[in-house]
DNA sequence: TTCGTTATAGAACACTTTGTACGATTATTA
DNA sequence: TAATAATCGTACAAAGTGTTCTATAACGAA
Protein backbone atom coordinates (compact mmCIF):
# COMPACT_ATOMS: atom_id res chain seq x y z
CA UNK A 1 0.00 0.00 0.00
CA UNK A 2 1.23 3.22 -0.97
CA UNK A 3 2.52 5.77 1.87
CA UNK A 4 0.05 8.37 0.87
CA UNK A 5 -2.75 5.70 1.03
CA UNK A 6 -1.86 5.06 4.19
CA UNK A 7 -1.58 8.53 5.47
CA UNK A 8 -4.41 9.50 3.98
CA UNK A 9 -6.95 6.83 5.38
CA UNK A 10 -5.23 7.58 8.80
CA UNK A 11 -5.88 10.96 8.39
CA UNK A 12 -9.58 10.17 7.49
CA UNK A 13 -10.06 7.70 10.73
CA UNK A 14 -8.45 9.81 13.40
CA UNK A 15 -10.44 13.27 12.20
CA UNK A 16 -13.75 10.46 12.10
CA UNK A 17 -12.70 9.40 15.10
CA UNK A 18 -12.33 12.74 16.99
CA UNK A 19 -15.53 13.92 15.68
CA UNK A 20 -17.49 11.16 16.82
CA UNK A 21 -16.95 12.21 20.15
CA UNK A 22 -18.37 15.30 19.84
CA UNK A 23 -21.27 14.98 18.09
CA UNK A 24 -23.77 12.65 17.03
CA UNK A 25 -22.94 10.12 13.94
CA UNK A 26 -25.57 11.54 11.67
CA UNK A 27 -24.90 15.02 12.48
CA UNK A 28 -20.99 14.83 11.27
CA UNK A 29 -20.92 15.95 7.48
CA UNK A 30 -18.51 14.60 5.01
CA UNK A 31 -17.53 18.32 4.81
CA UNK A 32 -16.65 18.15 8.40
CA UNK A 33 -14.59 14.79 8.21
CA UNK A 34 -12.42 16.48 5.40
CA UNK A 35 -11.77 20.05 6.77
CA UNK A 36 -10.32 17.97 9.85
CA UNK A 37 -8.36 15.36 8.18
CA UNK A 38 -7.10 18.35 5.99
CA UNK A 39 -7.89 16.56 2.72
CA UNK A 40 -8.95 16.74 -0.42
CA UNK A 41 -12.77 16.60 -1.41
CA UNK A 42 -12.08 13.62 -4.25
CA UNK A 43 -9.58 12.05 -2.20
CA UNK A 44 -12.12 11.41 0.60
CA UNK A 45 -14.13 9.71 -1.97
CA UNK A 46 -11.56 7.70 -3.37
CA UNK A 47 -11.13 6.09 0.09
CA UNK A 48 -14.98 5.84 0.72
CA UNK A 49 -18.22 5.19 -1.27
CA UNK A 50 -20.17 6.88 2.05
CA UNK A 51 -20.17 7.87 5.51
CA UNK A 52 -21.73 4.45 6.31
CA UNK A 53 -18.86 2.41 4.83
CA UNK A 54 -16.15 4.88 6.82
CA UNK A 55 -17.93 3.76 9.98
CA UNK A 56 -17.61 0.12 8.96
CA UNK A 57 -13.75 0.61 8.15
CA UNK A 58 -13.43 2.08 11.70
CA UNK A 59 -15.35 -0.51 13.53
CA UNK A 60 -13.53 -3.24 11.45
CA UNK A 61 -10.75 -1.97 12.76
CA UNK A 62 -11.36 -1.30 16.34
CA UNK A 63 -12.25 -5.33 16.81
CA UNK A 64 -9.33 -6.44 15.04
CA UNK A 65 -7.74 -5.57 17.92
CA UNK A 66 -9.97 -7.08 20.22
CA UNK A 67 -11.20 -10.23 18.96
CA UNK A 68 -8.90 -11.31 15.32
CA UNK A 69 -5.56 -10.57 16.78
CA UNK A 70 -5.01 -12.63 19.65
CA UNK A 71 -1.43 -13.21 20.41
CA UNK A 72 -1.59 -13.64 24.51
CA UNK A 73 -0.51 -17.22 24.88
CA UNK A 74 -1.78 -17.57 27.99
CA UNK A 75 -5.22 -18.16 26.37
CA UNK A 76 -5.96 -21.51 25.09
CA UNK A 77 -9.03 -22.40 23.60
CA UNK A 78 -9.95 -24.75 26.29
CA UNK A 79 -10.28 -22.23 29.24
CA UNK A 80 -13.39 -21.58 30.89
CA UNK A 81 -15.94 -18.89 30.03
CA UNK A 82 -14.97 -16.54 32.72
CA UNK A 83 -11.53 -16.67 31.63
CA UNK A 84 -12.34 -15.68 28.11
CA UNK A 85 -14.84 -13.01 29.44
CA UNK A 86 -11.99 -11.44 31.54
CA UNK A 87 -9.69 -11.55 28.76
CA UNK A 88 -11.67 -9.97 26.29
CA UNK A 89 -12.29 -7.20 28.67
CA UNK A 90 -8.65 -7.24 29.73
CA UNK A 91 -8.33 -7.05 25.41
CA UNK A 92 -11.06 -3.87 25.60
CA UNK A 93 -9.16 -1.96 28.48
CA UNK A 94 -6.25 -2.09 26.31
CA UNK A 95 -7.97 0.00 23.68
CA UNK A 96 -9.56 2.03 25.93
CA UNK A 97 -8.99 5.08 24.37
CA UNK A 98 -9.49 3.70 21.04
CA UNK A 99 -12.91 2.91 21.82
CA UNK A 100 -14.61 4.68 24.81
CA UNK A 101 -15.18 7.50 22.63
CA UNK A 102 -16.84 5.90 19.81
CA UNK A 103 -18.76 3.46 21.85
CA UNK A 104 -20.33 6.07 24.44
CA UNK A 105 -21.00 8.91 21.37
CA UNK A 106 -24.59 8.44 20.20
CA UNK A 107 -22.94 6.82 17.24
CA UNK A 108 -22.14 3.34 19.05
CA UNK A 109 -25.19 1.35 16.93
CA UNK A 110 -22.81 0.05 14.65
CA UNK A 111 -20.53 -0.58 17.03
CA UNK A 112 -22.56 -2.32 19.23
CA UNK A 113 -23.67 -4.78 16.13
CA UNK A 114 -20.12 -5.76 15.54
CA UNK A 115 -19.20 -6.55 19.15
CA UNK A 116 -22.19 -8.40 19.76
CA UNK A 117 -21.84 -10.10 16.55
CA UNK A 118 -18.46 -11.54 17.89
CA UNK A 119 -20.17 -11.84 21.52
CA UNK A 120 -22.54 -14.44 20.12
CA UNK A 121 -19.75 -17.06 18.66
CA UNK A 122 -17.71 -16.91 21.77
CA UNK A 123 -20.78 -17.41 24.42
CA UNK A 124 -21.92 -19.83 21.68
CA UNK A 125 -19.57 -22.25 22.90
CA UNK A 126 -19.88 -21.86 26.41
CA UNK A 127 -24.34 -22.38 26.63
CA UNK A 128 -23.72 -25.68 28.21
CA UNK A 129 -22.54 -24.21 31.11
CA UNK A 130 -25.60 -22.72 31.70
CA UNK A 131 -28.09 -25.17 32.65
CA UNK A 132 -31.28 -22.98 32.51
CA UNK A 133 -34.98 -24.44 31.46
CA UNK A 134 -35.35 -21.71 28.89
CA UNK A 135 -35.27 -21.91 24.94
CA UNK A 136 -31.43 -21.81 23.84
CA UNK A 137 -31.96 -18.78 21.64
CA UNK A 138 -33.36 -16.75 24.41
CA UNK A 139 -30.57 -17.76 26.60
CA UNK A 140 -28.21 -16.88 24.03
CA UNK A 141 -29.81 -13.02 23.44
CA UNK A 142 -29.84 -12.43 27.10
CA UNK A 143 -25.71 -13.79 27.91
CA UNK A 144 -24.81 -11.46 24.50
CA UNK A 145 -27.32 -8.57 25.42
CA UNK A 146 -26.38 -8.17 29.31
CA UNK A 147 -22.54 -8.45 28.35
CA UNK A 148 -22.66 -5.70 25.57
CA UNK A 149 -24.28 -3.48 28.38
CA UNK A 150 -22.16 -4.39 30.86
CA UNK A 151 -18.78 -3.05 28.85
CA UNK A 152 -20.69 -0.02 28.51
CA UNK A 153 -21.29 0.05 32.13
CA UNK A 154 -17.92 -0.57 32.65
CA UNK A 155 -16.70 2.35 30.28
CA UNK A 156 -19.03 4.48 31.48
CA UNK A 157 -17.67 4.10 35.18
CA UNK A 158 -14.20 4.63 33.56
CA UNK A 159 -12.94 1.14 33.83
CA UNK A 160 -12.41 1.04 37.55
CA UNK A 161 -13.19 -2.20 37.74
CA UNK A 162 -11.13 -5.27 37.17
CA UNK A 163 -11.78 -7.49 34.11
CA UNK A 164 -11.36 -10.48 36.13
CA UNK A 165 -14.06 -8.50 38.88
CA UNK A 166 -15.80 -7.39 36.43
CA UNK A 167 -16.12 -11.33 34.62
CA UNK A 168 -16.96 -12.62 38.06
CA UNK A 169 -19.75 -9.92 38.73
CA UNK A 170 -21.47 -11.04 35.23
CA UNK A 171 -20.97 -14.15 35.71
CA UNK A 172 -22.62 -14.47 39.47
CA UNK A 173 -25.61 -12.21 37.95
CA UNK A 174 -26.97 -15.48 36.04
CA UNK A 175 -27.19 -18.92 37.68
CA UNK A 176 -24.59 -21.69 36.66
CA UNK A 177 -25.60 -25.20 37.77
CA UNK B 1 -56.05 22.24 20.13
CA UNK B 2 -57.20 23.35 16.68
CA UNK B 3 -58.31 20.06 14.75
CA UNK B 4 -56.16 21.35 11.50
CA UNK B 5 -53.27 20.91 13.95
CA UNK B 6 -54.36 18.02 15.08
CA UNK B 7 -54.66 16.35 11.67
CA UNK B 8 -51.45 17.81 10.34
CA UNK B 9 -49.19 16.61 13.19
CA UNK B 10 -51.01 12.98 12.89
CA UNK B 11 -50.33 13.29 8.88
CA UNK B 12 -46.93 14.00 10.19
CA UNK B 13 -46.46 11.21 12.86
CA UNK B 14 -47.73 8.63 10.35
CA UNK B 15 -45.85 9.30 7.79
CA UNK B 16 -42.88 9.59 9.88
CA UNK B 17 -42.96 6.20 11.46
CA UNK B 18 -43.79 5.04 7.86
CA UNK B 19 -40.61 6.07 6.76
CA UNK B 20 -39.23 4.79 9.65
CA UNK B 21 -39.56 1.14 9.04
CA UNK B 22 -38.62 1.66 5.48
CA UNK B 23 -35.22 3.38 6.11
CA UNK B 24 -32.41 4.59 8.86
CA UNK B 25 -34.07 7.71 10.57
CA UNK B 26 -30.54 9.69 9.20
CA UNK B 27 -31.44 8.71 5.36
CA UNK B 28 -34.93 10.16 6.31
CA UNK B 29 -34.80 13.65 5.03
CA UNK B 30 -37.35 16.72 5.95
CA UNK B 31 -38.30 16.63 2.02
CA UNK B 32 -39.21 12.94 2.37
CA UNK B 33 -41.47 13.49 5.50
CA UNK B 34 -43.04 16.75 4.11
CA UNK B 35 -44.36 15.10 0.76
CA UNK B 36 -45.30 11.47 2.07
CA UNK B 37 -47.78 13.52 4.91
CA UNK B 38 -48.79 15.72 2.22
CA UNK B 39 -48.17 18.90 4.02
CA UNK B 40 -46.41 22.36 3.51
CA UNK B 41 -42.50 22.91 4.30
CA UNK B 42 -43.47 25.74 6.64
CA UNK B 43 -46.43 23.99 7.90
CA UNK B 44 -43.74 21.64 9.05
CA UNK B 45 -40.99 23.25 10.47
CA UNK B 46 -43.84 25.79 12.99
CA UNK B 47 -44.78 21.90 14.64
CA UNK B 48 -41.17 20.51 14.50
CA UNK B 49 -38.18 22.61 15.11
CA UNK B 50 -35.90 19.58 13.80
CA UNK B 51 -36.08 15.95 12.70
CA UNK B 52 -34.43 15.07 16.20
CA UNK B 53 -37.41 16.83 18.21
CA UNK B 54 -40.12 15.36 16.14
CA UNK B 55 -38.58 11.80 17.13
CA UNK B 56 -38.61 12.70 20.58
CA UNK B 57 -42.42 13.29 20.28
CA UNK B 58 -42.59 10.14 18.75
CA UNK B 59 -40.87 7.91 21.37
CA UNK B 60 -43.07 10.03 23.96
CA UNK B 61 -46.54 9.17 22.59
CA UNK B 62 -45.30 5.58 22.59
CA UNK B 63 -44.54 4.78 25.85
CA UNK B 64 -47.21 6.99 26.98
CA UNK B 65 -49.30 3.85 26.46
CA UNK B 66 -46.82 1.62 28.03
CA UNK B 67 -45.68 2.94 31.66
CA UNK B 68 -47.84 6.29 32.11
CA UNK B 69 -51.46 5.25 31.02
CA UNK B 70 -51.76 2.25 33.21
CA UNK B 71 -55.83 1.65 33.40
CA UNK B 72 -55.45 -1.85 34.45
CA UNK B 73 -56.84 -2.33 37.89
CA UNK B 74 -55.30 -5.71 38.44
CA UNK B 75 -51.85 -4.18 38.88
CA UNK B 76 -51.12 -2.86 42.05
CA UNK B 77 -48.30 -0.82 43.44
CA UNK B 78 -47.19 -4.03 45.77
CA UNK B 79 -46.93 -6.63 43.35
CA UNK B 80 -43.58 -8.33 43.15
CA UNK B 81 -41.35 -7.94 40.02
CA UNK B 82 -42.14 -11.05 37.67
CA UNK B 83 -45.89 -9.62 37.69
CA UNK B 84 -45.10 -6.07 36.93
CA UNK B 85 -42.78 -7.37 33.95
CA UNK B 86 -45.24 -9.19 32.58
CA UNK B 87 -47.93 -6.81 33.05
CA UNK B 88 -45.13 -4.52 31.27
CA UNK B 89 -44.92 -7.26 28.04
CA UNK B 90 -48.90 -7.48 27.84
CA UNK B 91 -48.85 -3.28 26.95
CA UNK B 92 -46.08 -3.72 24.78
CA UNK B 93 -47.81 -6.86 22.82
CA UNK B 94 -51.14 -4.60 22.72
CA UNK B 95 -49.14 -1.97 21.10
CA UNK B 96 -47.29 -4.38 18.52
CA UNK B 97 -48.32 -2.93 15.52
CA UNK B 98 -47.18 0.22 16.75
CA UNK B 99 -43.50 -0.53 18.50
CA UNK B 100 -42.42 -3.13 15.94
CA UNK B 101 -41.69 -1.10 13.32
CA UNK B 102 -39.54 1.29 15.49
CA UNK B 103 -37.86 -1.13 17.31
CA UNK B 104 -36.69 -3.57 14.86
CA UNK B 105 -35.64 -0.83 12.71
CA UNK B 106 -32.59 0.55 12.13
CA UNK B 107 -33.86 3.51 13.56
CA UNK B 108 -34.27 1.48 17.58
CA UNK B 109 -31.54 3.52 18.78
CA UNK B 110 -33.14 6.64 20.68
CA UNK B 111 -36.60 4.27 21.09
CA UNK B 112 -34.00 1.97 23.49
CA UNK B 113 -32.88 5.08 25.30
CA UNK B 114 -36.39 5.95 26.13
CA UNK B 115 -37.29 2.71 26.91
CA UNK B 116 -34.35 1.93 29.42
CA UNK B 117 -35.31 5.22 31.16
CA UNK B 118 -38.60 3.32 31.87
CA UNK B 119 -37.49 0.25 32.85
CA UNK B 120 -34.64 1.80 35.16
CA UNK B 121 -37.32 3.36 37.36
CA UNK B 122 -38.98 0.12 37.48
CA UNK B 123 -36.57 -2.03 38.25
CA UNK B 124 -34.78 0.33 40.73
CA UNK B 125 -38.11 -0.15 43.76
CA UNK B 126 -37.29 -4.83 43.53
CA UNK B 127 -33.43 -3.78 43.41
CA UNK B 128 -34.05 -5.91 47.14
CA UNK B 129 -34.80 -9.44 45.46
CA UNK B 130 -31.70 -10.03 43.89
CA UNK B 131 -29.37 -10.33 46.61
CA UNK B 132 -26.43 -10.73 44.82
CA UNK B 133 -22.82 -9.55 45.65
CA UNK B 134 -22.26 -7.05 42.89
CA UNK B 135 -22.22 -3.25 43.14
CA UNK B 136 -25.51 -1.75 43.28
CA UNK B 137 -25.41 0.20 39.81
CA UNK B 138 -23.81 -2.80 38.03
CA UNK B 139 -26.86 -4.70 39.01
CA UNK B 140 -29.39 -2.60 38.17
CA UNK B 141 -27.14 -1.27 34.59
CA UNK B 142 -27.00 -5.90 33.90
CA UNK B 143 -31.07 -6.14 34.79
CA UNK B 144 -31.96 -2.99 32.47
CA UNK B 145 -30.20 -3.63 30.17
CA UNK B 146 -30.46 -7.53 29.58
CA UNK B 147 -34.40 -7.20 29.64
CA UNK B 148 -34.37 -4.86 26.88
CA UNK B 149 -32.67 -7.00 25.01
CA UNK B 150 -34.92 -9.52 25.75
CA UNK B 151 -37.84 -7.58 24.49
CA UNK B 152 -35.89 -6.71 21.06
CA UNK B 153 -35.43 -10.29 20.99
CA UNK B 154 -39.22 -11.34 21.96
CA UNK B 155 -40.32 -9.01 18.68
CA UNK B 156 -38.34 -10.38 16.47
CA UNK B 157 -39.33 -13.67 17.30
CA UNK B 158 -42.81 -12.36 16.80
CA UNK B 159 -43.71 -12.41 20.04
CA UNK B 160 -44.41 -15.96 20.32
CA UNK B 161 -43.93 -16.70 23.67
CA UNK B 162 -46.72 -15.18 26.18
CA UNK B 163 -45.87 -12.24 28.55
CA UNK B 164 -45.96 -14.47 31.55
CA UNK B 165 -43.92 -17.19 30.25
CA UNK B 166 -41.04 -14.74 29.14
CA UNK B 167 -41.33 -12.72 32.50
CA UNK B 168 -40.58 -16.10 33.54
CA UNK B 169 -37.76 -17.01 31.52
CA UNK B 170 -36.48 -13.85 32.45
CA UNK B 171 -36.48 -14.44 35.96
CA UNK B 172 -34.80 -17.51 35.92
CA UNK B 173 -31.88 -16.53 34.39
CA UNK B 174 -31.17 -13.89 37.32
CA UNK B 175 -30.38 -15.86 40.76
CA UNK B 176 -33.12 -14.70 43.29
CA UNK B 177 -31.82 -15.71 46.61
C1' DT C 1 -74.47 32.90 10.15
C1' DT C 2 -70.98 36.24 10.77
C1' DC C 3 -66.46 37.77 11.99
C1' DG C 4 -62.02 37.98 13.86
C1' DT C 5 -58.43 34.58 14.49
C1' DT C 6 -55.22 31.16 13.15
C1' DA C 7 -53.21 27.32 10.48
C1' DT C 8 -51.86 26.06 6.13
C1' DA C 9 -50.13 26.09 1.19
C1' DG C 10 -47.00 27.53 -1.92
C1' DA C 11 -43.40 29.97 -3.62
C1' DA C 12 -39.14 32.27 -3.16
C1' DC C 13 -34.83 32.75 -0.96
C1' DA C 14 -29.82 32.12 0.54
C1' DC C 15 -27.28 28.63 2.19
C1' DT C 16 -25.10 24.05 2.95
C1' DT C 17 -24.16 19.41 1.57
C1' DT C 18 -23.43 15.89 -1.71
C1' DG C 19 -21.18 13.16 -5.19
C1' DT C 20 -18.70 13.50 -9.47
C1' DA C 21 -15.33 15.16 -12.89
C1' DC C 22 -11.12 17.11 -14.53
C1' DG C 23 -6.49 18.76 -15.22
C1' DA C 24 -2.40 20.18 -12.61
C1' DT C 25 0.70 18.91 -9.11
C1' DT C 26 3.24 16.15 -6.10
C1' DA C 27 4.99 11.89 -3.91
C1' DT C 28 6.24 7.10 -4.55
C1' DT C 29 8.41 3.10 -6.26
C1' DA C 30 11.30 0.56 -9.29
C1' DT D 1 15.65 9.33 -13.39
C1' DA D 2 11.23 7.96 -15.30
C1' DA D 3 6.85 5.90 -15.10
C1' DT D 4 3.18 5.50 -12.07
C1' DA D 5 -0.27 6.71 -8.89
C1' DA D 6 -2.34 9.60 -5.33
C1' DT D 7 -3.64 14.01 -4.16
C1' DC D 8 -5.24 18.82 -4.64
C1' DG D 9 -8.29 22.30 -5.90
C1' DT D 10 -11.74 23.82 -8.40
C1' DA D 11 -16.01 23.53 -10.57
C1' DC D 12 -20.48 21.70 -11.05
C1' DA D 13 -25.43 20.06 -10.83
C1' DA D 14 -28.55 18.22 -7.78
C1' DA D 15 -30.71 17.89 -3.45
C1' DG D 16 -31.72 19.40 1.18
C1' DT D 17 -32.18 23.02 4.82
C1' DG D 18 -34.45 26.53 7.38
C1' DT D 19 -36.70 31.01 6.89
C1' DT D 20 -39.89 34.49 5.20
C1' DC D 21 -43.82 36.09 2.95
C1' DT D 22 -48.67 36.43 1.14
C1' DA D 23 -53.00 34.57 -0.17
C1' DT D 24 -56.24 31.22 1.15
C1' DA D 25 -59.11 28.46 3.76
C1' DA D 26 -60.61 26.42 8.01
C1' DC D 27 -61.69 27.20 12.65
C1' DG D 28 -64.18 28.70 17.10
C1' DA D 29 -66.90 31.97 19.46
C1' DA D 30 -70.63 35.23 19.62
Amino acid sequence: MDRRQQKTRKAIFVAFRSLLEKKRYDHITVQEIIDEADVGRSTFYAHFETKDLLLDAVCESLFYHIFENDPCPWVGQDKDLQSKLSHTLWHIRAEKENLTGILLSDSGELFMRYFKEHLKIMFREHLSVFNIDVPEDFLLNHLVGSFAETVTWWMKEDMKTSPEKLAEYFMKMTETH
